[in-house]
DNA sequence: GTCTATAATAGGATAGAC
DNA sequence: GTCTATCCTATTATAGAC
C-alpha cells in the first residue's frame, strides 16, 4: 500500500485554511481534494463522514492547536501583560493581520451549524474563559474580568468581519492594538 | 399576463431574509424559490443574472432601507444621545436581538466576496460615517469620532459571531447596553 | 409576470483495483 | 493509503406556453 503523502496533521491544516478561506457551503470537495493533494476518494478514507466529517475533525484539530499554543501558554509563568502580549501576538500571526478569516466564523455561518454547535460552543467559551483567567489573575473581579473577555472575543471577530468587508486590514491592527492596552486595565 | 404575485420590494425583503439566515452559497435557488413564492424561473424574471444579480439587487435594497431608516434619522433634529439611543433600537430590532445574522457580515463570508467588495465596502463605511458624524455632533474630535464608528460596527458585527456561535443572545444585549452608554462618552 | 418542463453541470459520495 | 471510474442527486439556468 502506498506511502502516506501528508501526514493527517498536515492534511488538517490544508482543510482548515481552505475552509476559513471559502467558508464550509463554499468549499467543494474538489477544492479539499486540490488544497491536500488527495483525490475525493482518499480524503474519504480519513473521513468517512465525508465534508462534515471534515469540518468537525478540523475544528478539534484547531481545538488542539489553541489548547497548545494558547490556553497552555497562559497557564505559565510570567506577568498577565507579558503573556496577554504573547497571546495577541499569535492571534495576529493566526489571522495574518486580519487577512484570514476566522474558522468559528465561517463554521458559524454555515447552514448545518446547528451541526457544528458543541464544537462551537465550546471553542468560544474556552477562549473567553482563557481571557477571564488573565483578567482575574491580573485583579480584576469575576464580574469585570467575565465583561472584558467577553469583549475581547466580540471584537477580534468583529475586526476579522470589518477587516474582510472593507478590505481595510488597518481595522484589526487597530483592534488588537487597544486590547492590548485596555484589557487589563483596571479602569477604564 | 399574470399581475405580481409579491411586489418587488417585498421579494427583496425575502430574498434578504434567506441570504441573511442560510449566507450566499447556503442559500439554494429552492429555498429562494420558496421563500418568494415564486418558482424559479419566475425568480430570472426579475433577476436575469440569477443567483449573483439577487445578491446584488438585496444589498442595494438593504442600502436604501438603511439610508431612510438609519442614516437619514441621525442628520434629523435631536439631541446625539436621542439619536444613539434610536439607531440602537433600530439595529436592536432587525438583528431581534442577535437571533439574526447580518447580512453583510454572510456576504463577507461568500466566496464571491470579491465581486460584492464594492457593495460590501460602501455599505460598511457609510454605516461608520453615520457613526462618526453623529460622534462629532456629541462634540468628540474628528480623531476619537473616527475610533468610536469603527469600534461600533466592529462590535455589533462581532456580537452577532460570537451571539450565534456559543447560542448566547446575552452577548449582543449587552453589547449593545454598552455601546448605549459609552459611543458618546467624552472620555472613557 | 407566472408557470411547466428540461437541459447542463457541479456536488457529494461509493466501489473496487493496486 | 491512494488511485480511477462511476453513481446519484441537487443546483443553476434556459426554453417556451399561457
Amino acid at each position: 500500500m502506498p506511502a502516506p503523502i501528508l501526514s493527517k496533521a498536515e492534511v488538517l491544516d490544508r482543510l482548515l485554511d481552505t475552509f476559513r478561506e471559502k467558508g464550509y457551503e463554499g468549499a467543494s470537495l474538489a477544492e479539499l481534494s486540490a488544497a491536500t493533494g488527495l483525490v475525493k476518494s482518499s480524503l474519504y478514507h480519513y473521513f468517512p463522514g465525508g465534508k462534515e466529517d471534515m469540518a468537525e475533525q478540523v475544528m478539534a484539530h484547531l481545538d488542539e492547536q489553541l489548547v497548545a499554543g494558547v490556553y497552555e501558554p497562559l497557564r505559565s509563568a510570567g506577568t498577565p501583560a507579558k503573556k496577554l502580549g504573547a497571546m495577541l501576538d499569535t492571534i495576529d500571526a493566526f489571522y495574518e493581520g486580519g487577512r484570514k478569516a476566522c474558522l468559528l466564523e465561517r463554521m458559524c455561518a454555515s447552514v448545518d451549524r446547528t451541526r457544528f454547535r458543541r464544537p462551537l460552543r465550546r471553542a468560544f467559551t474556552a477562549w473567553m474563559e482563557a481571557v477571564e483567567t488573565l483578567c482575574l489573575e491580573a485583579g480584576l473581579s469575576r464580574t469585570v474580568a467575565r465583561a472584558r473577555a467577553e469583549d475581547f472575543v466580540v471584537r477580534v471577530e468583529g475586526a476579522l468581519i470589518v477587516a474582510a468587508g472593507t478590505d481595510d486590514y488597518g481595522v484589526f491592527a487597530r483592534t488588537i492594538k487597544d486590547l492590548r492596552s485596555s484589557v487589563l486595565t483596571p479602569n477604564r
